[in-house]
DNA sequence: CTAATGACCTAATATAAATTAGGCTTTTGA
DNA sequence: TCAAAAGCCTAATTTATATTAGGTCATTAG
């Protein structure tokens, strides 16, 4: 079997993804806007594709492209991302030793040094975090205006959407029913990492997910 | 869940059977080659099934049909139709004391005095008629130009396509192989019915055959 | 008996989708 | 190092599909 190019087997997996997504076979057009493309330039990959053997499609016809050579899933390297455990009620202990379980994380979205939270709670279902999904953090003290961060506000841990205007600080939640943290003079705001991605709680192959317990989620 | 209707039912499975068999839910148009009607018909059913909670569709895309609540295969009603038997070389004996055995034919076809007649031969096989097939007929004595026709010439009984042309009628096989039959002013043509349906001879649990004995059978 | 539905139709129209043509870079293999 | 192939684009065009409009006829529920 003829070996594909990048962006041929880019193709061939958004081909998969969104006939997965969708129950039908795309079209032309909508794999175009998937892969931020104009629709002559998918077609072209489609012809080479046929040309190659990994589908077959029926001339003019909508939505008519077949599978035949199905790519393994999403070959993008996945590393292990430790899930730590939070004191209920008080400082996160950011150390291995509290690991709880792991999370595999495609490594390209990782920078610095990580480790993941599970998530409690409903408040940022807006920004697709939902409970008992796991968000990876890159640990750092400060962040920037809009960054999604876990944070400390006195005793409690959460993670919440930073909004920086001036001196007034707020942690918003991304759910129309919650109200945002108001962030005054006397506060204590402890940042303790940027979120840079976020994994579904459920547990697939494509998306493993082991935990040893399922001791202090993050409350958000 | 609403009650649906015949023709509804019906094109419910067709969506069901075209689905499976090409992999991707079919077109408005390919749904009306199907079922032998024209594509706005198609148009007014999907509508309905959709109003009854039957299917979901994309307003405008392509393919976009999904079966919510799949159908039971054929739950149209059966009705046992009789197979009649004729007298050798003579008029057949549309009575019930001639009956050789029954076939099951979904009653929306159905309508009127009905009976079934063994096919013998292949001069029909171009309207799918084939030897060993059920014609199911409605007993009348007139037809339309066009109607498929049991009809007899003199003393032979016979399948045919009829054609009317002003003054001059044909019976017509459907084989290229065959010349139609010429009925000249002194020709004796005894229309005995109009072909409603076609049952296969195979038989089949959806399609169940009975038959007493094998005589009698129509020669095409 | 009668109005409402359902099930068809023909003829158009509107929209989606596929495809072609021609041109411009970048990559890649000999 | 240079031509072919891959990848892209814009602009049209063609074809497929869905949809609307305005009828007919038959069946069905009141």
């Amino acid at each position: 079997m003829e070996q594909l190019t990048n962006a041929q087997n880019t193709l061939l997996q958004a081909i998969e993804r969104l006939k997965r997504a969708m129950g039908m076979s795309p079209t032309v057009q909508e794999l175009a806007v998937e892969l931020g493309v104009k629709a002559p330039s998918v077609f072209e990959g489609l012809k080479r594709l046929e040309d190659k053997g990994y589908i077959r499609r029926q001339a003019r016809k909508a939505r008519s492209i077949e599978v035949l050579h199905a790519q393994t899933p999403d070959k993008t390297n996945l590393t292990a991302v430790p899930v730590l455990g939070m004191v209920a009620a008080g400082q996160p202990i950011l150390a291995l030793e509290n690991q709880i379980g792991q999370v595999m994380v495609p490594d390209n979205v990782l920078r610095g040094k990580c480790f993941a939270l599970k998530v409690q709670g409903d408040s940022m279902i807006n920004a697709d975090i939902f409970e008992g999904d796991y968000v990876v953090v890159r640990q750092q003290p400060i962040a920037e205006n809009s960054d999604i961060v876990v944070a400390m506000v006195g005793e409690e841990t959460t993670v919440k959407r930073l909004s920086i205007e001036g001196e007034h600080i707020e942690l918003r939640p991304e759910n129309q029913k919650l109200k945002p943290i108001i962030i005054g003079q006397q506060d204590e705001l402890k940042i303790i990492g940027k979120v840079l991605h976020v994994c579904s709680g459920v547990d697939t192959e494509a998306n493993p997910v082991t935990t040893k317990q399922e001791i202090g989620d993050v409350e958000i």
